[in-house]
RNA sequence: GGAGAGGUGGCUGAGUGGUCGAAAGCGAACGACUCGAAAUCGUUUAAUAGGUAACUAUUCGUGGGUUCGAAUCCCACCCUCUCCGCCA
């Protein structure tokens, strides 16, 4: 969320700033009803403060007269009504008006980052570096053809327990997930980073503190009968863990890694990477969150993207490290690394990381602060994930592929899988 | 799901219509005493928003209502605790 006062303030600064992810925005229309918002009010304000005055008064007159209906305390009871008339007529207007300024301002973007790439859409995401030794043979399988004949995993009988684009991992195929989940929050753990299971219902604040509702309520699944959401990343319930909190500057950087399942509708991708691991509507996800002092996230954005990176790099997995453009980042973010791995049968790179700061954005949304020279200040988050799960297990499935059919087990997963191949039961 | 109790400042806890933003205690900060410390004594100490400031407003779980005036009365909701039932 966008500071009010500088809205306010300044709308030509905020509009610039907006319009450098590609599109046009115009905000003369909130910057209005911020003002009018601020006169009523200094009006309440001085009314609220005659009316107490007043208020006083009374008590005073009914304290000295043994007599409560006096034609004075009558007068002044009316006087009183008159406050609460005008004071009343003012507040639905504040009302109407703050509903809609936050309406409004909780649907604008945060600012891009004066670092980042400027651009249109994702052709103009820059190539920052590449790791790893690429594997181009030709006639590689794909990691579905590979698990289908590893059986590893089913989508086409597991329509009949959901619907598609869910999956049912299968033997060593779970075993690999779990393998992987287990060893990720091992090595972030071992970095620092203070393990959470969060929950996987979440309520609409939390999803709004984030930065998901209330403009992409399509993209999550949505129990009515009781205002929760399935996650769609444990970014959502680690970012409410501290909502309306003054956290001790001491405390900071909190880092915390949390293992969850994610939920997505994927709406508007019909019929994209319908097949496999890539895109589901249920995934698992080892996401790392920062809560940082503000002087230190541009720091704190360098560090969580290496954690990610290290996973990679530690199951020997090609990738690259990619600056998403202005046009390209995501709605929450100031500026966003993606880390995209290897997927040798389609020789392209695929987002299995993304690690964004988000400055005070959604600090401010959900309400975290700390006290820095006695004043309050919004934090700054943090997050990336490290990594998803199952694109990680894609990866390991087609860059480990061998000639007899069997995948090699990165080393260092060893001894979370428990063997080196897998192979054919 | 049933029955009951409760939600007040950093914490404990008093407050049932009028200088109450809130007693008292604990804690914390500063000062005195001390070579230094403990103990003791004294002073200070809620948050948020706006304002350079003086100051103004708001806040006693949340949202409404009654009233000139609400921590206090009324209504709805949320949460916590205890007991019973059910349950991985």
């Amino acid at each position: 969320m966008l500071d009010q006062k500088l809205i306010r303030e300044n709308p030509r600064f905020v509009e610039e700033n907006l319009s450098l992810r590609g599109k046009v925005f115009n905000i003369s229309p909130i910057h209005k009803l911020t003002l009018e918002k601020k006169d009523i009010d200094i009006k309440i304000s001085d009314l609220q403060s005659e009316s107490k005055k007043l208020s006083k008064l009374i008590g005073l007159e009914i304290s000295k007269s043994q007599n409560n209906n006096s034609q004075v305390i009558h007068e002044l009871k009316d006087k009183g009504n008159e406050f609460r008339t005008k004071i009343a007529e003012l507040e639905e207007k504040k009302r109407i008006l703050d509903h809609t300024i936050k309406k409004e301002i909780l649907s604008l973007p945060n600012f891009p980052s004066k670092d980042a790439p400027i651009g249109k859409d994702e052709n103009d995401n820059i190539q920052i570096k590449t790791w790893g030794d690429h594997f181009k043979k030709e006639n590689l399988k794909s990691h579905l053809e590979i698990g289908e004949s590893l059986n590893l995993f089913e989508s086409k009988k597991t329509t009949k327990i959901s619907k598609s684009r869910f999956i049912t991992l299968i033997g060593n195929g779970s075993r690999l997930e779990r393998a992987l989940i287990n060893f990720m929050l091992d090595i972030h753990s071992k970095n620092g980073y203070l393990e959470l299971m969060p929950p996987a219902l979440i309520n609409s604040e939390s999803l709004q503190g984030s930065g998901q509702l209330p403009k992409f309520s399509n993209e999550s699944f949505n129990c009515s009968n009781d205002d929760l959401w399935l996650s769609p990343t444990a970014e959502v319930p680690l970012t409410a863990f501290h909502r309306n909190e003054i956290i001790n500057t001491e405390l900071l950087p909190i880092k915390y890694v949390a293992y969850s399942p994610c939920f997505r509708r994927e709406a508007g991708s019909y019929g994209r990477d319908t097949k496999g691991l890539i895109r589901l509507h249920q995934f698992n996800k080892v996401e790392l969150y920062w809560f940082c002092d503000p002087s230190k996230s541009l720091e704190a954005h360098r560090s969580i993207t290496a954690d990610a990176e290290s996973i990679l790099k530690k199951l020997n997995l090609p990738y690259r490290l990619v600056d998403i453009c202005t046009g390209d980042l995501g709605f929450s973010s100031s500026r966003t690394f993606d880390l995209e791995v290897w997927l040798p049968s389609s020789k392209s790179y695929r987002e299995i990381s993304s690690c964004s700061n988000c400055l005070d954005f959604q600090a401010r949304r959900s309400s975290i602060r700390t006290k820095i020279d006695k004043k309050n200040q919004y934090i700054h988050t943090l997050n990336g994930s490290g990594l998803a799960v199952g694109r990680t297990m894609a990866a390991i499935l087609e860059n480990g592929q061998q000639l007899d059919g069997s995948v090699k087990i990165p080393d260092a997963l060893v001894p979370y899988y428990g063997s080196d191949f897998i192979k054919t039961i």
